[in-house]
DNA sequence: CTGTTAGCGCTTTCAT
DNA sequence: ATGAAAGCGCTAACAG
């Protein structure tokens, strides 16, 4: 026997659908023996209300669509785990699609959220915002997180990679650093370049002169810029690289040379990853808190969906974190 | 103005509203001349079908409902990875709902899935499955994966806790460890349950007395219990702790308190996060394929689904991955 | 307080 | 090949 239904219980418990509905969602209008009497009848037949049905009549799915790129651990978990925050309290459901990096992939998720979710909320690096504003309902609230092109006045989230940059900069000149060198990371990518722009006006700032190295994101590409440092014999006491992985590359190729960690050389990152304060000596790095970043899409999200207009672009700002002192 | 509809469509492509949907889905009994008016009028409008009124019609969400516990970092990330992978390829999307450990608010999750998913994947390893099935339509096809208690005759996914904890602490015995310690997951949860009473009885059958702490699977946790070794000064050659970031807990405190990993200690987890060969030294671990675990569930889901039926308990092993060597 | 009825937006017979 | 109409399961006026 295929599940029961509203109509079901009305007839079991000899009253109309109506009452029904009412009875089972708490209004108040209903004498307590009806009321019971539907109760009982539900539990009998095993009713569950069927949500579907539910959020058309209401035309609220109580569900939010989450577009994420194919993330890779920590990032994706924290990301989600931030949503689910505040999602979870507001009585939302997170109805998930990983987009593989590919743009006909993606719009098809796009569509299918449609009647589905009560509004999306979007990052995709690699994908051009024009292209999935596309493939979605121009109606639909939506919160754009560190998208890439023209958001035409969408709600954005998005990192302040370029003040955090500027910040670290700062923080190891503070500390006495003259020399210091930054590791980019992969060219043309957006993240990568802000950073390095926050470098280059941290430095100007400073009365310092840049110096540039062009990395890759990878630890191997960290392991070879220090060792390009070593041997290129230019004085240098700091480098900062563009985020952890790199970093930690640099840090061990310096150790692995017998060059001290931070006493001759500091070493600095971007992210936070864990593997950051599990290392020895610490990194010191710019946290970015990825799970603030999904809780504070939803938390947009959620009142864009109750009617309060949002085309803000937000800046979320990194935090510093020192681990490695000179002291 | 709101969304358009079906309804707009049709009125604008001066056609029936069935022609619109045939049209739009592809079916071939439809003049080629007709179908581009259709297309040509939705586009138009910025017409989206409303996914959740077309499986309201069809009884079928193209969707699956999955039940995840507050699982931390890579656990999380990559069980949800296993099943966006065999869910993209079938066109189902994955509605997330974390439960925090609590029953009453896993009931109304799960409530709420039923009529927008077309089944479920459960995870809960803290609550007892007998409540979970009260709550779920007897009807809707599910999968429970590590579940605590009788899953009466439902379909079940576990890892077979109680062999790899014996066989790692066979593999300590093996390289010589006497003294091995076991530092226990969360009191009451079944992995964590399983895992210990493998330990004992691999201890028992090797003739060493067995050494438990109780832990909380968290790496503060992992830490504390290595102080508390340390502090204790019972001889103690080796710990075993029931996951991975325990165990990295620990390893870090050793380390901190100048104690050789793996020389004077060794450090073994369960798991294998990805985390566990990035640390040095590495993580001798069990390693619990955690996306496969998402994977498989997915895919029995979905042949359940399409009406295949399933009432195994499949039993998947883990792997025991050597990292720390005393040579 | 309770029942009747008209939708929510779509698919799908059943006619034509 | 196309249209009219009957649902899918629920909620929400509108009457009484």
């Amino acid at each position: 026997m295929a599940q029961a239904t509203i109509r079901d219980v009305a007839k079991k418990a000899e009253v109309s659908v109506a009452s029904v509905s009412r009875a089972l969602n708490g209004h108040t209008n209903v004498r307590s023996e009806l009321k019971e009497r539907v109760e009982t009848a539900a539990r009998e037949l095993g009713y569950f209300p069927h949500a579907g049905a539910r959020s058309l009549s209401m035309a609220r799915a109580h569900a939010i669509g989450v577009m994420l790129p194919d993330l890779h651990g920590e990032f994706f978990s924290e990301v989600v785990r931030g949503m689910d925050r505040e999602a979870s309290g507001r009585g939302l459901q997170l109805l998930l699609s990983n987009m593989h990096a590919n743009p006909d992939q993606a719009a098809e998720a796009l569509r299918t959220m449609r009647g589905r979710v009560d509004g999306l909320i979007v990052m995709a690096p690699d994908i051009d915002t024009d292209t999935l504003l596309q493939h979605m309902p121009a109606t639909l609230p939506a919160v754009f997180i560190n998208c890439h092109g023209d958001a035409q006045g969408r709600a954005e989230l998005r990192v302040d990679n370029f003040a955090a940059a500027a910040e670290m900069v700062a923080h190891l000149v503070e500390t006495g650093r003259r020399n210091i060198v930054h590791l980019s990371g992969s060219a043309g990518n957006r993240e990568a370049d802000e950073r390095e722009r926050g470098y280059r006006e941290a430095m100007r700032k400073a009365g310092l002169e840049p110096r540039v190295i062009c990395g890759n994101f990878t630890e191997t590409g960290g392991a070879e810029a220090a060792a390009a440092i070593i041997e290129d014999q230019k004085p240098t006491d700091a480098v900062f690289a563009a985020n952890d992985m790199m970093a930690i590359g640099a840090m061990v190729a310096f150790r692995d040379a017998g060059i001290g960690v931070p006493q001759q050389i500091a070493v600095a990152g971007f992210d936070d990853v864990p593997l950051a304060r599990l290392i020895s000596p610490g990194l010191t790095t710019m946290r970015v808190n990825i799970a603030d970043i999904g809780a504070r899409a939803l938390a947009r999200l959620a009142d864009m969906i109750d009617g309060r207009d949002d085309s803000e672009v937000e800046c979320l700002r990194p935090e510093l974190i020192v681990r490695q002192t000179t002291s």
